[in-house]
This record gives C-alpha cells, structure tokens and sequence, in this order.
DNA sequence: CTTTACACTTGCAAATCGCAAGTAAATATA
DNA sequence: TATATTTACTTGCGATTTGCAAGTGTAAAG
C-alpha cells in the first residue's frame, strides 16, 4: 500500500526511492537530535510539516521497518515511534547533510555540536545512535 | 526565480530545500561516479528523469553555485556541466546514501567500490573529489 | 457527562511530475 | 548549398503530490 517502487538497482536511488524528499529525514532528525517520538511532537517542528504528509511519511517509514509503531506506556491513544537498527543506519545520512548545510548556508546549528560532528564524525554518529536506542 | 526557499534555520532542513528530492543527487552521481558532464548523458541513466525535469534541476544547481555551466570545447551547441567546490562538498552525503542503500536492500553496486567505501570512507570521498576536479 | 488531548482522515485548490511533442541553434551530410 | 541530425531545451496537459483547513474517532480528564 506503501512501498515506493524502486526505479532502479542503484544504491543512491534505491535510498532516495525511501527518503528523497523534504520531510523524512527531518523526522527522522527529530527523533535522533530531538529525542521526539509522537505525532505530536513532529508536529511542533519548525519547519510546519502537514498532518497527511506527517501521516503519510511515518507509514511509509514503518513499512519499510525504519521505524516502528507501538502504544505509548502512559496513555493508549498515543503512539510511541522508535528508530530500528535499519533507521539508526540513517544517522550518517543526517549528519553529512548537517555538514553540507552548515558550511554552505547561515543556520543556527549549535557550534558545540557542529565541533563534535567536524572533528569526530564517527564517535559522533556512534553516540547519537546509542542515545537514540535508549531514549 | 528558481531559489528554493528556506524553510528553518536548521542546517539539514536547509540541506533538504536544496538537494531533498528524488533527482538532484542522481545527477550529481552521474557526474562523480560516472563522470557525465551533459545535458543529453544524463538524460541517459537508468531511472529516466524527464527532460524538464532535468533541465529544472540544472538551473537550480547553478543558481546555487553547486555547478557551472560552459559551453563545452569541442561544440557551441554543447555545455559543460563541471561541479563546484560546494558541489564536490556534497560527495560525502552520495557515499553515506550509497552505504544505506547497498546496506539494506539488494542492489547491483561494484563490489569493490562498495569495499573501497566501508574500509577508508573519508580516503574515498577525497579520491572522488579529485577525480571529478580533473574530470 | 462534557471537555480536552491525541492521532489521524478528508476535501479541495495549488504546485509539481511524467510523458509526448515541439522549438531553436549549431553541426554534419548529400 | 540544401537538408538532415545533434544537442539542449520548452511547452502542453493529465496525473500525482502537496499544503491548508476542517472534521472524525478514541481515550483520558474534569
């Protein structure tokens, strides 16, 4: 029902068939960098992602077992999403776009983090996985 | 006329306003991996953009400064696409695609490029880089 | 028993995409 | 010199996707 069709047996395309586009990996940032993890809490982004494609997105998400979907602990109508170990493998994707877009353009990246992902990538990606499998 | 618009100071928002869709990096691949430098070699690779499509992508990666275009050597009726050091910046965001993507779905990637990429990720990016300099 | 919180779904106009065809300038061929 | 071809687009149009506003449904709170 969800499945992108893959158009090719390339690698890059078979990646951007699943998350070539403006809101996958900002959600995915969400819950790596902001420790989100509800539809409500996508919502507040800064960036005003629409409730159909923030639906939309998370389904195709979980079809392709980035994420997963599961009744929160404290209420049953709400739903807690978690990165899997395919959607943590997303993390360096996430970061080398932090790069790219820190060095090109004016943002508001904290200069602490920016330090840490410039001098120590791979230490650095390796944590936020690890923060992101216990959050 | 053809900036996209900048939807939140975070740098990887701002990342994905430029490059977040499903062809701008396939050209940019075309041109790093496969050396392709035209309008009509592009317009040649498996997953068949449309020539809009293209020509639209083209002049948003100039009007960015991610590549230049020239009228090639040999033909007045023929332009050169050549990557901009901003353009050779973003070779680390193709490879961390190119591992997902050869990581979690069945593709046909070189083996070798595939082994050359996980061994000396950075030594490779570097390799790539200068390749496209000299291309 | 009504209200609020939360997670969506629906409807619709606008923007984008995909496909086929057409245009235009430079070059090659007869 | 006339015609055909190459190369790089542009145009038109139906189909898909997006963005926005409003509505629905269920569980918890008051």
């Amino acid at each position: 029902m969800k499945e992108p069709k893959q158009r090719s047996a390339c690698p890059i395309s078979t990646s951007l068939d699943v998350l070539g586009d403006k809101w996958t990996l900002l959600i995915l940032r969400d819950m790596v960098f902001a420790g989100k993890s509800t539809y409500g809490q996508f919502l507040q982004s800064a960036e005003k992602i629409a409730t159909n494609v923030l639906a939309d997105r998370l389904a195709v998400l979980e079809s392709q077992g980035i994420l997963t979907k599961e009744v929160a602990a404290d209420k049953k109508s709400k739903f807690t999403y978690r990165l899997t170990e395919k959607g943590l493998d997303i993390v360096p994707i996430i970061v080398s776009h932090i790069l790219w877009g820190a060095r090109h353009y004016t943002t508001d990246i904290d200069p602490g983090l920016l330090d840490e992902l410039r001098t120590g990538k791979d230490a650095a990606v390796e944590k936020y996985q690890q923060l992101a499998r216990n959050a």
